[in-house]
Order: structure tokens, then sequence, then C-alpha cells
DNA sequence: AAGGCATGAATTGTGCACAATTCAGAAATG
DNA sequence: CATTTCTGAATTGTGCACAATTCATGCCTT
């Protein structure tokens, strides 16, 4: 149902590489801090060393892959600076995207939305967790695609993908899924065309977010070999 | 008083290139729409295609190079949509960011944002337009940098680079400078600890920069053949 | 035996050659 | 004379080879 092989360049190569291994990490096939070796990516995909070094320098921009000079690439770790960091950003960027989005949502869209909401509750009771967190996410870009703001997408886009990598790392298991009924809500108030009421549900939305993450400072990640040994 | 000459490998290679390249468009030296051709910067900067090609492929994700496939690079040359969709971005995230510094600020940053001040003025003075325009970016990113950050200055970064080519595109002659005074009043906030004052004065001083543009929608770049010609 | 050092394997950095595509101008056709 | 088609030059896309660097294993010195 999809490209039958495609004859030689349909489509850029690197970017589909590029899709394929932010797939796969979105997926949480790929751990947090895994070597990508350019040699096995290539073999994988059936592509050289230059393609795969250019997706991974593409996902490298949009915070999903670290590459260190001459010691190669890793699926990104954010730290839990990182995560404040990416968290306070979307609370700039998407209470009033969700606003925009509100006033300029066509019948469509809204159906779109649910569709989406649809598909996360499948993933859900399937126990597919991974998905269920993939599609969550392109739930949040689908509301900044209404919006039809194409850079302040981009932003948030990557904002969201970043997120993935950070709800795998610092989710708390009790409370597992204290968002469920936040999309519902959004959706509601943007069929409504209730802007105000969209922004503040997507500012609360993120704030509870955030509380269900474990940020605590506790282990700055390299702590210094006194206090780890004493 | 910097490097000197660089054994081999100190640095990496393709962003140094990516630097210099964005510094000749931010300094209004590559006009938007130019052509970059990869043998010609190639042999300009001493490197080989790969070096280039990189470096393009990262001016590309911040949005001041335009890859076409199998045609090449190109300046990047907004249009009047993504300019606007540029100061939108700018006006969710300056404001707050700006808020944030105010609240954070060191004595020495507002040195340095007083210095700022001064180099700016002074090209002014010098007639070197395309450089006080690179230097009044570089002003709003180093109170990015004070909000301490990082991600968010990522995306501030971008967008006042992609306002650079904005400003060479879309500038109106009249009213020369009117946005003199605004940094001055922001740095005073902002040394004043004044959080919702220097929030308010950079939400002004955004709105300022944007009708000193004309973003008017005449002449949507490719107008049809029958318009153009009759 | 502990630490430093050297040697080799594995991996990344970069130039280069060739294939594929685009573009411009000439030639052909109506 | 306008329009289309063809051909060669210029430019980009990608694989590959070699250089440079890093990392690990084992040897050597004290």
């Amino acid at each position: 149902m999809s490209a039958p092989v495609e004859t030689h360049t349909s489509r850029a190569t690197t970017d589909r590489v590029a899709d394929e291994i932010e797939r796969a990490i979105l997926d949480h096939r790929l751990a947090p801090g895994m070597k990508l070796t350019e040699d096995e990516l290539g073999s994988i995909y059936g592509v050289g060393r230059t393609i795969v070094r250019g997706s991974l320098q593409s996902l490298s921009h949009r915070g999903l892959v670290e590459v260190r000079r001459n010691r190669g690439a890793f699926v990104a770790k954010p730290s839990v600076r990182e995560a404040r960091e990416v968290l306070e950003a979307r609370a700039l960027l998407e209470p009033r995207t969700a606003h925009s989005a509100a006033e300029r949502a066509h019948p469509a869209d809204i159906r779109t939305l649910r569709r989406h909401i649809e598909e996360e509750h499948a993933a859900m009771d399937a126990g597919d967790t991974g998905r269920a967190v993939y599609l969550s996410g392109e739930f949040h870009v689908a509301i900044a695609r209404i919006a039809d703001q194409s850079t302040i997408e981009q932003f948030i886009s990557a904002l969201i993908a970043r997120s993935s990598l950070i709800v795998a790392l610092y989710w708390r298991r009790r409370d597992a899924l204290c968002e469920s009924h936040a999309h519902h809500a959004l959706v509601d108030a943007i069929a409504a065309g209730e802007g105000a009421q969209a922004e503040d549900l997507m500012t609360s939305h993120l704030v509870d977010l955030g509380s269900c993450l474990d940020l605590s400072d506790t282990r700055p990640e390299p702590r210094s070999l006194r206090d780890a040994l004493t």
C-alpha cells in the first residue's frame, strides 16, 4: 500500500533513512545512549555511509542524536536540565499555538484530531506504550499544523520528538496515564472555537506532563567520584 | 588574537565553513536567492565538496539556505508569509525569555549587553548597516543566553538569523532606525530586575520591528504568467 | 604486581571518481 | 518565426578508498 520499492530517487534517500531511525528512536526500539555505528546502519538500510552520515547529522539538529567528534553518534540522552528546557520551550510555544488552532480549525481538522485520539487509545489498549507515546506526540504536532505556522510547527515537532526520549528516561511509574482526558478536552475546546480555553487547557496539560516526570536533581549524571563512594 | 592557523583539526571543519558562510549571509555580502555552488565554495575555503555539502545542509536546517534536490543550494529568500511566521515565533519566545533574563541577570551580563549596544552604535555611525543589523541580532541572542535556556536560545538564534534576511528583503527605507532606543530601555529594565517591564518592552520592540517592514501581500512571488503579462 | 606504553583493530573524517540529473543553447520541425 | 526536441556541459548524488583518530589488548619497565 506504500512505496513500491521506488525506482531510484523518488524521495531524498537521506531523509528516508533519517525518518526510519527517528521512528525507531520514538518507538523506543533504540534506547537513549545507544551507539549508532555508521557501517551498521548502512548495511541495515542498504545505503552507504555517506547517506547514513547525513541522516545522523540531520537527527543531531533535531536533538535526537548526539554526535561526538571522532567518537560517533549516539541516541540522545537528555539530562534533567535539558528535559526542563524542553518543557519550558513547549510551555512558551504550545499554549498560544493551541489558541491559534482553535481560531482557525476547519471541520476536517477536528476529524483528524479525533482520529489521532482514537489511534492513541487503541495503542494504549493494545499495551503498546511506545506507540501510544508516539501518537500522543503526533497529536500535539497536528494542533500546530492546524495553527498553520510551519516555522513554529517545526520547532514544536522537534520538541515533541525530544519529549519522547524524556518520557522514556524520566517517566514515573505511578499514576500511569495522567493525560488521557486532556486531549479530549483540548479537541472539544478547539472544535468550539474557544481559543482562550484551549490555551489554558494546553498550559495545564503541559504542567501535568511535567509533574508526571521525575526530574529531581539527585544524581546529576557524572557525579564526582568522591560523592559516589562516600 | 584568534586561532593561529590551526594545525589540522582543532575544531570541526564543517562547522567552521558553515560559520563563514553564515557570517557572509548575515553581513549581506551574499544576497538572498544567490546560488551557492559546491565546487566554488570548496575552492574558496580550501576544502572538498564533502565539507561544503555538510555546511550547506547545516545552514539549511537553520533556514538560512534553501537546498533544492538536484538543483543546488541558494541563499534563502524568505517569502512574506515566512517573514510573518518568523516574527510570530519571535513574539512567542522572546518576551518571556527577556523576563527570565531580567530575573537572572548578573552584573557581568549587563556589561556584556551594554558593550553590544556600543558596538552596534559604532557600526551604525560608520555607515556599516550590514554589521549593525548583525550586531542588533546578536543583542537578542545575548539576552536569550542570559536567560540560561540553551534550547530556547538555539531557536531564537535561528530566528534572529532569518530575521537578518527578512530585514534585507523587506525593510522600508523611511524612518531609518526606529529601534535605536529600544535596546537601551531593555537593558535598563533587565539591569533593574524588572521582569514584567522587560517582557513588555520586548513585545513592543518586536511590534515596532514588524511595522518597519513592508509585508504587504502584493506580488505573491511567482504570480501567474497571465497576471504578469496583461 | 601496578602502571605506563606501544601496537593493532575498529571507527570516523575527507577527498575523489563516477553516475544521475538538470540546464542552456543549437538544431530541427511545423 | 515560434515551438519542440536533442545534445553536451555543468552540477549534484552517492559509493568507495585512504588518512586520521580513538579504543582496547597485551607487553614492558620499575
